[in-house]
DNA sequence: GCGACAG
DNA sequence: ATCTTGTCGC
């Protein structure tokens, strides 16, 4: 007998399928996000506090300036289901784009998102949910891998990476990448209007002195402090100027 | 059946 | 992700 949260993932998983079709994906050479000096980064993450979501946004120049970091409370999507990640988390990372591009924060060049892109089952996390509702470049940065790669592979120095494949495949959809020497990898892949290798070169452009990109750690203390708070209501906070 | 399982 | 104390190490 099937459950019902069963029956829902599977339509779940037909939609990601459904929307996986809408993601653009480009080869090496036919890059459609070259970097400038100008550009902006916007790097996102949450943290939840039961039902209400904290995110934030941080922006800085690719050359590593540091603009801003803001958060705002947004409402949560569905509950957490291991690689359905995309339809809790997707939904108040595009509230918060859409209500900063309202306030007059600048439209990012390029996103960062804290998990993962084209390294799922089916192709479909949550980076490429905010690509696919943005069309705005998006990279995917986890903490942990949702699919197998050979962690034997990978060696102790730092900028060391291994493929990822999906099972009895051959196409590369991911990174696993040694931020730091002797320290546990991070998970890099591309999600929407940009390449892999554009998308590795710009988080090892952000690394910093961590394990975690310097962008993604600072939208981390930036969000785990508001919720700690509870500030943040409609008011922009402005932190770490 | 067993293990693994983004945040 | 969250619940939670001390403790070891750079
Ligand atoms: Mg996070």
């Amino acid at each position: 007998m099937s459950n019902p949260i069963d029956i829902e993932l599977e339509k779940l998983a037909q939609l990601q399928e459904e929307l996986a079709k809408k993601v653009i994906l480009p080869a090496p050479e036919q890059e459609m996000y070259l970097p400038q000096q100008n550009d902006i980064l916007l790097t996102l993450d949450i943290q939840y506090v039961e039902e209400k979501a904290f995110v934030a946004g941080d922006w800085q120049y690719l050359n590593g300036q540091h603009i801003t970091t803001q958060v705002d409370i947004c409402k949560v999507g569905l509950a957490y289901f291991p690689a359905y990640f995309c339809f809790r988390e997707g939904p108040p990372l595009l509230e918060f784009l859409q209500k900063a591009i309202q306030a007059g924060l600048p439209t990012p060049n390029v996103i960062i998102v804290d998990g993962h892109g084209q390294a799922h089952p089916r192709k479909f996390g949550v980076a490429s949910w905010l690509g696919v509702y943005s069309d705005l470049p998006c990279v995917g940065c986890a903490k942990d891998t949702l699919v197998w790669y050979q962690k034997e592979l990978l060696s102790n120095e730092k900028n060391s990476i291994v493929p990822i494949k999906l099972p009895n495949e051959t196409e590369i959809i991911g990174y696993a990448l040694r931020s730091q020497t002797n320290v546990k990898p991070i998970f890099v892949s591309n999600a929407h209007k940009i390449s892999l290798a554009q998308s590795l070169t710009i988080i090892q452009n952000v690394i910093g002195q961590y394990r975690i990109p310097l962008p993604l750690r600072r939208a981390d203390f930036a969000c785990r402090r508001a919720s700690q708070t509870g500030k943040s209501d409609k008011e922009w906070k402005f932190l770490f100027d």
